[in-house]
DNA sequence: CCCTAACCGAGACGGTACGTCTGGTCTTTAT
DNA sequence: ATAAAGACCAGACGTACCGTCTCGGTTAGGG
């Protein structure tokens, strides 16, 4: 996939050289994924409507891209690095005033506001749904969307355990599932409402269980 | 959809008359789907590939379904039918043995074994995925699938706040998805392995949170 | 085909008892046929319109015709009838007023204005060119349709013969082409306009031929 | 249709580009589509059978030809070119020897052999009852093969007043029907056998009308 | 400073599947 | 037993996209 950063020597295909690459042509392929999923969805977002509306030839984005979903996956990445660019360095840092519960809910009231955002929720759920089914694209959704951010969370819990905030032998990998999987099954397929209110339950709720006893 | 159950008088399409159904076509396209899902995953299954195994004609599966995502749903809701008739009546059960975390911990187990059972897997990770995407089919996958597993859950954990096992201002509907979106994700998105180790885990680490104070 | 009358005892086929059959749809069945390759054109008239149109189950076309060819054939034979009914027992007397170029040309003329009667026009049309390529439809139509009128052409130049107005090595069967085949061509090919005037040239350019020299 | 020389500028359609047309395509789905026909009948040929036997995408027949009847009007037009170039350039030269019966009688016996050479018929007749019914390819089939024919016998009609040796009263172009046309309708619709005494027989019939009186 | 290799827009190509339409058969219910 | 109704298997229709493959044209950078 091209995700994968070392062009690997492939024996078959010729690879291209990323030097001579149009960025005009990459910013205009990402613009043009990210609005046609969020105008008419992804199922019935095409290479070629992408290419047509990018302006751009479909080998092009053949060239650089394996997939429709592999696109639209960097595109994201592409809007999200932008984002963070946009609103200064320190966008990946956890909140730490030494109140977790506090610190929580604030980072899963801005998670909300994120996944009710319509420029977020349509491309999001397409790559998620695409990654349920397509493994390898899953794997690159995991590492690249996911995991920076779910890292943040067993940091920040970590940090709560030399505090002796919670119990030593909590998981920490597991334990911010309590969290942050609720949320996501709440969105993905929509088996209940988000709201600041819900997730500031949910922080009441499992965190006592993580408590020292 | 045909998974409405009133067939409302559409203005375009004559609707066929359900009562000269051929039921050996309905099996055999059940069949023909699950198989082909099952062996070569969901997007490569084809309706016209479900037409030519299950040796019907392809108007015989536009005439009852709307897409493939409708046949895959309602030969699935049909698998667990007949799965359920095959064991008893009593299938849908929840163990109330008045030891609230053993009880869970049996049914996450048993949810796990069933989640890698190939037979299972793949087909309800393809309508997972669709449904995340498609809402009117996330929303039939919702209250058919989903829902009663999730109803049996809240009636559990209702009848321990009865016997003062968990605390009375426990929202039951929230609590539940402590214990069933953490394995969820991990099954959907593949954040982390699932084993009987892991939701013995959860159960431990977010039922305390629940317990009196 | 269902225009042989004797039904051969065929090894495959129960054959129909032409005593019950329906006079109601069998009229219903003409009437839908002739008035929909009318309306729509031959190509575009299905089995499953006619059906429709004369509120007659597809069942009951396939148990008396073989073909829509077959259907329209039988219906414009049946309105041949009717209308000869309508007009009279004599209709398919030639006129011999022993003016054999005034008797020519009176034909002529009749047959130039039948076929730019759009009512018959359409269906003599589609059944011409249906003949054209199915070879046993053909032999019907011919048969039926076409034989008869070229007998009373082959009659009358026969009887022209004995009345010493046409030479007698003359052969009836091919002098009468000169006559008609001109016609037919330009109806069924568009090759020119057909008219009185054009009818009553080729008479006067053919007829001369054929006078004793 | 693409027979049509100036590709209008249809609206809907975005008008493909003639200069990449792939000519090994192009000869190879003439050649399926004359060896269909010839093979299994025009109404059993499909656009798809043609596709398949010329190793061909459909769309790119549907590209360049807008039906069935299109492609093999055109596949017949270049059958006979392609015979044109191998036989020489003279091709459509009408022998002009003086003797006018001798001439009409030598391209009519020419014309009987065509027409009875099973690898014209079968297009040939296709064709030919395709354009019965459908006017605008029924147009473009006169046009472009049977008009250039007809213009040579109305010339060599002409050539023969300038000599005297028909009257110069007679219209060539309806004279010319008194030979050709008998021959097309026997072979058309089967009213009669087709043969070199035949024609030389509708020569001594009709041409003697023709004459000086 | 030009030459030549690459990328680029464009779009034709061989294909697959779509969802629709019709052909001809079979089955059900009513007369 | 015939008829109306219509579901069934079959398969062609014409369209939409797929991913590959030319085509000029432009745009570098190495000679």
């Amino acid at each position: 996939m091209a995700v994968q950063k070392p062009p690997q020597p492939a024996p078959g295909k010729p690879v291209p050289d990323a030097g001579r690459r149009s960025e005009r042509s990459r910013r205009a392929i990402y613009d043009a994924a990210l609005a046609l999923v969020a105008e008419v969805g992804y199922p019935r977002t095409t290479v070629e409507g992408i290419a047509a509306r990018a302006g751009v030839g479909k080998q092009t984005i053949y060239r650089w891209w394996s997939s429709k979903a592999d696109v639209l996956l960097e595109a994201f990445l592409d809007l999200g690095e932008q984002a963070a660019r946009a609103a200064g360095q320190e966008e990946y840092a956890f909140p730490d005033t030494g109140d977790l519960a506090a610190d929580l809910k604030a980072v899963l009231r801005a998670t909300v506001d994120e996944l009710r955002d319509p420029k977020y929720d349509a491309p999001y759920r397409a790559l998620a749904a695409e990654g349920v089914v397509n493994e390898p694209l899953g794997r690159v959704f995991l590492a690249r969307l996911l995991e920076p951010g779910l890292q943040l969370y067993a940091d920040r819990l970590r940090s709560a355990q030399d505090a002796g905030q919670i119990r030593a032998d909590v998981d920490p990998r597991i334990a911010l599932e309590l969290f942050v999987s609720p949320l996501a099954q709440r969105w993905l397929q929509r088996t209940g409402p988000i709201s600041h209110e819900y997730t500031d339950t949910l922080v009441d709720y499992a965190l006592y269980g993580l408590l020292p006893r």
